[in-house]
DNA sequence: GTCAAAATCATACTTTCGGGTGACGGATTT
DNA sequence: AAATCCGTCACCCGAAAGTATGATTTTGAC
């Protein structure tokens, strides 16, 4: 980024000293005033279009993930039961997920039936693949 | 994108237009012929930065999805399973998936298997997950 | 044409999931 | 105080998924 900035600084700098150098030699001999403002203002467009280019084409930011949470508050999912989602979404059983966050299993089912019913799905295949087009997990 | 051509063609025509005009009325009893070059030079590079941008801000790419056939033939992966694998990932199950293929259950449940194999996991949502990751679907 | 890999199907058995219902305590809202 | 929501847990039942083993057919390569 600094480094386009400063070689547009040094071309834009170069070009103008160029073309004042040839002003007084031979353009304002062959062309009128209109047809060398003309000729300088299409060169410094082609230019700032090209260091348009560069200023965005390494700018596709990497696509941050940002949670939903718009569609999360409308469908009423609570904190845990996005938790138990998340895990599920990881390929763990239930049985993994009861583990890792310290509850009975019959816990974990009953967060993923209301999860089932909130995204209108009916398996857990289903709700990652709902959830992640909603952008409820990454 | 045409749109923004005929935009910038139009602002491109208007600007020389103005600057031609006031060319001769005002610029070139205040300023030197150097300094007046350099007013267009700025402005058209302006204008050329802000056509850049137009022109490839819109023009990021979906990230196409690619097929990561080395890593498939490395697995060892069939067609017929990478196919069960897709329908898996969309949330089908083992039924939906034979009816889909035109192919009984137990042969569905086959290729998984070979598929939990290949893919060093035991369950479905693991299995989406590790394909995904390593681009053999999308 | 032989051989191996891939695809197909079956049967039997175990484990995991999902659905339904009910219950209880705590926090918040009405 | 009553109603609600959330998180927790249990039990039951049936469906789906996964494991194991074996067998037949297709297909592609040599």
């Amino acid at each position: 980024m600094k480094k386009t900035i400063f070689i547009y600084g040094l071309a834009l700098a170069a070009l103008v000293f160029v073309l004042e150098y040839f002003e007084y030699r031979y353009f304002i001999r062959d062309l009128s005033t209109g047809g060398f403002v003309f000729i300088i203002a299409l060169m410094f467009a082609g230019l700032g279009i090209w260091v348009g280019r560069k200023l965005t084409s390494h700018k596709q930011a990497p696509t941050e993930f940002q949670q939903n949470d718009k569609a999360l508050d409308y469908l009423g999912i609570s904190e845990r039961e996005l938790e138990v989602l998340q895990l599920v979404a990881q390929g763990l059983s239930n049985q993994q997920i009861a583990d890792t966050i310290f509850v009975s299993i019959n816990t974990v089912k009953t967060h993923l039936s209301r999860l089932y019913e909130k995204l209108e799905v009916s398996r857990r295949t289903q709700a990652v693949e709902k959830a992640k087009s909603l952008n409820l997990i990454k």
